[in-house]
DNA sequence: CGCCTTATTTCATGACGTGATTTAACTCAC
DNA sequence: GTGAGTTAAATCACGTCATGAAATAAGGCG
């Protein structure tokens, strides 16, 4: 998100993306709040307040107050503005979903994926048909829609066309934007890492509110994290930052799936910690055909089984060094801790994981972070996806199309 | 370093800052150079410029060219506008460096440091004869410096007055700062932490030149890094991000000086190398008191040594984990690899690690990666340091002081 | 020496943010 | 009720800025 500089309108589109900003996150304020809270002066509020109407973005929304003066108009973002769809494409199904402005969902669609069959077109087809359908259900017309967010396993390029490269579903520079395009949409896209969605999701309504730094990380089958540096995701030079899945946390240590070994997912991903409860015990994996409830089974199975026990505790200690590693390197406020597995963990050994990094991590920045768990549980990532469109509407991109059937049009000014 | 934004005026400021950096990092340029690399229309830079050059920023150097019309007239930085001292507060020793704008040095001081001896009553006043050495040598009146810059040791937490930790020299909280002004200095003052300053000079000056996203990884005694991204330093929440040396890479591993377990500085720092190879031998150090010679000495006698060999192919597997975990994580364009111990490994098995960091990170990040050693020697803390100055004169801050005996001091404008 | 070419400056214009000033919208005491 | 008091918001006049267009400067070339 680089911020062009040079004109004198670019001053004025980022002094409107300020003020939008403050309001979208701390709805409702007045004008003389919104003045305090950026720091514009009280004349130039009115001014791009009056602009944020006209255009439908902002509505007024009663006034307040009043101990003896004139009181205080409240302002709001106008939610249905315009709509954003969240997708997020996952292992075992995709989930589209239809937000407003202010995120709330007005209609979901799932559509279930075949775990052995990941072709790029069956993806496409699903998350078309999931488009349709939530914009169907939610009686929203196309053109009212601001963006699609899609949130995907993988690292995205981002080009002039987005390629996604997916190690989990052995996606080689899949070129899902304009597959997309080919099957007939024309809604404005935007493909990022599921991680990052999820990520960006929390930094905005979970456990990441108001941070500048923090990381996200994410435990499922496998390990990733999201990064975000001075209040906004970090990509990297090509958009891979974050892989922290794969970091050596053992030289020489157990062999990873990604090829190397002694990798921080090789001890901590679902799939390595149930491997690692199968070796030791020399028996067949756990009941349930899915990890989700293995998972389960063995925590609560740990209160009475030494081996479940010793397993997990070596999960939280190696955890806890990679988390460790974390807060030394990036010095953040906040870790944290999502994922399904990072949650079911979580909910048993916050404090053991705590204690972990704190043995392996330095005083100083240690003292200094908080380690929590996410607050909007593993289906965060259609929601985060959704906040991509969102982010470019408040950084001031022109309005997009004529978006927004429900504007009250009274641009009779001056 | 914000940019404050809001009014028109700040605009100038921005603008005038872009220019000055591209100057900085391009000179010679004539304006219409300048127009095309800032964005700027002719007739800004002409303003702009102007501006900069009544205040004896920039000064004209001659024109060049013409197939035909009116030749260009190129601009230069007036190296002579202002000083800038840079000060690396290392080990043994302080090193004081007096520099012009365009950082040729003009002045050096050196004051030894007993090593078993870092009371901070000590560096202060080592600190402080050697801002007047340098003055007097390079006869430079203080009124013509732009500031100070000194890289410490650990970390500083930048508040209102800069407070040192420093694990090496078990200091806690010294307010370095507040001393130095005790000890009747007045220039201004930039207090940072030594790897910072020294990847700083790499970014500028170095093998980082042009880098967006990049660490530099820096091997001493001690492991650090310095985290250079979007184009700037990374300080995350207190400014301590960087700590590099105790990510761990070996859970249960070899007991490290920070009380920790399995650090990479335990594996590669070295003071350890040197230590694992003692214990290898189960001998008597090596030869020479000093670290320096003595892993020269460890690294010629691998040729012939097995032990020898044996502990620097660990040392080089350790090594490119740890540099793996970086690429992973951030994705950068470049790692540079540096510090004293750095470079002497580096020269002798560059090839070596990179294999080994091609091993343990994920093949995308990797192949988007160069692994390259340091350009500029183990000297360049004090030059970073002094790039404090110079950086925040050319974020447009406003010209500090009188700065500058030396300029052209036609004011008189329209 | 005049014409051509290219770099730089000048000029008029339109936007913008802001402090000061008005106007708007209420409360409250009487 | 009604006028004084109080606070929020809008309006105004002003100064600053970047910019495209036009003018000017500075050289080459025939």
């Amino acid at each position: 998100m680089e911020r062009k500089r040079g004109t004198v309108r670019d001053l004025r589109r980022d002094n409107r993306s300020v003020l939008l900003w403050s309001l979208y996150f701390d709805q409702p304020m007045s004008r003389q709040d919104l003045s305090q809270a950026t720091g514009l002066s009280p004349a130039s509020v009115s001014n791009v307040t009056r602009e944020l109407i006209s255009e439908g973005v902002v509505v007024e929304a009663g006034s307040v107050d009043s101990d003896g003066g004139r009181p205080r108009v409240l302002l709001r973002m106008n939610p249905d503005y315009g709509y954003v769809i969240g997708v997020d494409v996952g292992e075992t199904r995709i989930r589209v979903e239809l937000f407003d402005l202010m995120m709330t969902v007005r209609a979901k669609a799932d559509y279930p994926l075949n775990p052995h069959e990941h072709g790029a077109g069956k993806v496409v087809d699903g998350i078309l048909a999931g488009l349709a359908a939530v914009l169907a259900d939610g009686a929203v017309d196309s053109s009212a829609v601001l963006g699609v967010g899609i949130g995907v396993p993988g690292v995205v390029e981002q080009g002039s066309e987005a390629l996604v490269h997916g190690q989990t579903y052995d996606w080689d520079a899949v070129p899902l934007e304009s597959m997309l395009r080919a099957g007939g949409t024309e809604l404005p896209l935007y493909i990022d890492n599921g991680a990052k969605t999820m990520g960006q999701a929390e930094l905005w309504f979970g456990a990441g509110r108001g941070a500048q730094n923090a990381v996200i990380a994410l435990i499922g089958s496998g390990v990733g994290a999201s990064i975000i540096t001075n209040g906004s995701t970090y990509r990297g030079s090509t958009s891979s930052a974050g892989e922290w899945g794969h970091t050596t946390v053992m030289v020489g240590g157990r062999t990873c799936r990604c090829g190397s070994s002694g990798c921080l997912e090789a001890y901590v991903g679902a799939e390595a910690i149930l491997d690692r409860y199968g070796s030791l015990r020399g028996g067949p994996p756990l009941p349930g055909d899915d990890q989700e409830s293995a998972l389960a089974a063995l925590i609560s199975a740990a209160a009475t089984s030494p081996p479940a026990a010793e397993v997990l505790d070596g999960t939280v200690r190696y955890l806890g060094a990679g988390i460790a590693g974390l807060i030394n390197l990036f010095n953040p406020e906040r870790i944290i801790l999502g994922g399904w597995a990072g949650l079911l963990l979580g909910e048993r050994s916050l404090p053991a994981i705590r204690e972990a990094a704190r043995q392996h991590s330095l005083r100083q920045p240690f003292a200094e972070t908080s380690i929590e768990l996410c607050r909007l549980g593993p289906d965060a990532v259609a929601l985060g996806a959704a906040t991509l469109p969102v982010e470019r509407l408040l950084n001031g991109a022109a309005t997009p199309a004529a978006a927004g059937t429900n504007r009250s049009a009274s641009l009779t000014t001056g």
